[in-house]
DNA sequence: CATAGGATCGCCT
DNA sequence: GGCGATCCTATGT
């Protein structure tokens, strides 16, 4: 497995980025016992949000506030936020400083870990709901707004990898984002991607666009 | 200072 | 498919 260097993340085009981020296997080694509680999953579904110009986006009309703050932030670094007061979002920043560009995590298939995970979500045994949903994701894995939002995905606690898994093209689904409807058109726009027919993809409907 | 609402989830019917 | 949980953040006075 190698990590995913800052010229992965800074490039310009973040619906290209989210496409490639599928397939790719996110890790985080947190807590108290270090890297015995390494937990880590193949990302299977994302949401790209894509900056000033977009209405779904925290940074909407260049909306700049200490919560988004490090939207803005040079490409490489997490971004988490408390969503419905329960759950923390995670996205990866991505593109040059000042252009506010980010991806949801949506889904990830569950790869090292899993007992660590399921201690985590207070669940007895693995099932699809252990990682499917951004919230669980973040829980799953440990990740909190306070802690680890701004954090470099260069580090040792969180990063993302590719090891030698090989998506088809042909199975990666694009579709509009979920619970955007605040943006008016925006929230039609197909810039969530999905890989076909995995079980840990969130939503009940896989509708197929592209 | 007060208030409304959210890039969700899981349980209920 | 409907709704309550739960609390921080943004915004307005």
């Amino acid at each position: 497995m190698k990590k995913l260097t800052l010229s992965f993340y800074q490039r310009p085009d973040v619906l290209k980025i989210a496409r490639e981020l599928l397939g790719k296997v996110l890790v985080t080694k947190l807590g108290p016992e270090g890297y015995r509680d390494e937990t880590s999953g193949r990302i299977v579904e994302v949401e790209a949000y894509n900056g000033v110009v977009d209405k779904a986006s925290h940074a909407s009309g260049g909306r700049r506030t200490s919560r988004n703050e490090v939207m803005y932030g040079e490409g490489g670094i997490s971004y988490v936020y408390l969503c419905y007061g329960i759950h923390h979002l995670f996205n990866v920043v991505t593109n040059r400083q000042e252009t506010p560009h980010a991806i949801l995590i949506r889904a990830l298939e569950p790869i090292k870990g899993i007992d660590v995970m399921l201690e985590r979500t207070g669940k007895k045994e693995l099932d699809t709901s252990l990682t499917k949903g951004p919230g669980n994701v973040s829980k799953a894995l440990g990740i909190s707004f306070k802690q680890h939002s701004g954090l470099s995905l260069l580090s040792k606690e969180i990063f993302i990898a590719e090891d030698d898994f090989k998506l088809n093209k042909k199975d990666i689904i694009a579709s509009p984002r979920i619970g955007v409807d605040y943006a008016g058109e925006d929230a039609k726009l197909p810039y969530r991607f999905f890989i076909r027919g995995n079980p840990f993809v969130s939503g009940s409907r896989q509708v197929n666009s592209r």
